[in-house]
DNA sequence: GATGAATGAGGTTTCATTCAT
DNA sequence: GATGAATGAAACCTCATTCAT
């Protein structure tokens, strides 16, 4: 009985992210996004006109606030960027939780793959950028920067894969001997410049 | 051994995994199961007693092949090793889309998860063991052999992703890179273990 | 006098007639109608208070129309009635597709039924009168002028059936056998009222 | 819980014909279908994949029948034809509403277009043959046997499409004044083959 | 052992309609 | 006078599952 209730359309989003997380792909359905927000079926088609826009919607989303974080990256350093991937690197962590689902999602529906696929690149590069402000030069002679930013980033997914399997995954022990391949890495990169 | 006109368990679970991937976690159906495999819904409901079983009986039926993998492993070293992940790691790798749609599916449903998760530990102790022998002692002064197979593994797992959602991911350069880190690495290992 | 910014009642008949033909009675929604007038829903519900009152405005135009039409053919003569019924016999007529989904809805609503059988019944009788005209005689013994009038309409309405259904109906060929009938009949007149 | 209870599909199009015309287009539904045939939605769904493909049945149910009256029309004469078609053409005619409302549909449906308009064409033709059988010539000198049938078929229909629209329309009359006009054009056809 | 017709719960989607603004 | 967000009932459709055969 129309009652403007004042849902608005990126609240719509977060509640449908708290859903598709905390009740896997299977389960995530129209009508747990619309009980979660407290509106009816219908409102959720006038704001997206199918569930696969709202999903899209979660992507941009996701995306968006990707970016924010990516563009902040460039003024804070790499130490910063592990200790915020850890963080997310958890047993239960929702922002890997719904990337992998998202990624699962994609290999069938292109337009998803390509909005994963760009802030998965966009965010490579950063970490390329972060490299270049601590290391004078490649660690290791003939592997470039970007390939670099490439694997840390694998690295840091990885990580989160196996921890989102394993309930009880070292994170704490695996992160900081991270840093200290880093920093050893560090140490290479500065000899290879002195040559 | 496949009866006259009937499909064993074993084909059907290839026929189920080949939908899987085919359509996706969403349109993976027991119709779609068996419409692949020729035979009607009844049939799987003879072999398998639930969909749930028989998505069970696919994470046991990749977690048996990568045993058999592990093991062999023991015996051939990290090169090889990584060979096998480069060609299992292309856009359209019928594996890891598997492994992400299945680590998708474990968010919700633990038995999957503990599986996954034992194939993994497994598939790191594997890579630790195959580092201890081309490497007399850890690169890194503090990380221990433990962890280098960890994110060794990680970083397939990553790279896999990244190659997934990307169609012109380069991996060739890719793997050609990282193979040049660890022959760095492997110096490193020398030099530490002559101190 | 169509106001600023709004649309006239008249108007948006129209575009609803208009998305009647064009969509099928299954795609006629309002939604349709107020995205052809480029209102929104509320608006239509601003000028009818319901669907119904849509439809049946719509058999109204159309009776109005056709009443327009009838009190002409007092004057003209029948060869014209003819021209005009052939104008609008052709293979995705307006007219005559708008006609059919009206009769189609009209089994199950008797306001419609009742205006379109008004005016079926009226053009019936202008057609005798224009007979009338033209015939100093029923052609055949015992057969009223009134049954003519039904007759010739009935044929017409039949004919344009058959050409909505068929692509290469033989429109032109049909109606000029038709024609030579008719003038057959005439002569036939003649003779009877000479008798 | 699946129990056989041995609604065959030509008994589902059977109730599906009489639903159609009970309920009308707009309400006919395929819960409808299902209540009146005594099974569930689902049970229509496994036998017509859709709602489409169950009124294709129904379009191509209507067009079996009906060439089979048409088969037997080759034996029987024009007034046993019409005797039939004026039992078909009364307020409420099954058959007739039936028709009317595929037409409806067949606007924005090729398929059901299509066959209705084939079956149309056979019942042209077959009227036409029939129409050689007792006339020697054409009555009108320059109208075809051919126009003669399309012409008597499209008046049939527009007949019953008056009466269906008509509650008090004079079936009864207005066929007894059409076999007078046979019999004065019989009479015309034997006086053209004597010249 | 295998089938396939049938089910029923629940999914996505549509749409006439309402009402605060 | 006009809007458009919201509704709720009901539509079409899917699918894991059952069971007589």
């Amino acid at each position: 009985m129309a009652k403007p209730n004042g849902v608005s359309k990126q609240e719509l989003i977060q509640y449908a992210k708290e859903c598709l997380v905390e009740k896997g792909t299977e389960k995530f359905t129209l009508r747990a996004v619309a009980d979660t927000a407290g509106v009816t079926q219908g409102t959720i088609y006038y704001h997206f006109r199918t569930k696969e826009q709202l999903l899209l919607s979660i992507v941009e989303d996701i995306c968006e606030k990707s970016w924010y974080e990516i563009s902040k990256s460039n003024t804070y350093v790499l130490k910063q960027a592990i200790a915020s991937a850890k963080s997310r690197c958890s047993y239960n962590s929702f922002f890997h939780q719904l990337f992998i689902l998202m990624t699962a999602a994609s290999f069938k529906n292109e337009k998803i793959r390509n909005q994963l696929s760009e802030i998965m690149q966009a965010e490579n590069q950063a970490l390329s950028e972060n490299l270049l402000k601590i290391w004078p030069a490649s660690p290791v002679h003939g592997v470039s920067m970007e390939a670099w930013g490439i694997m840390f980033n694998a690295m840091v997914d990885g990580l989160a894969m196996q921890a989102l399997l394993q309930k009880d995954f070292p994170v704490e022990k695996v992160y900081q001997e991270f840093e200290q391949i880093i920093e050893a890495l560090t140490n290479l990169s500065e000899k290879e410049a002195a040559e």
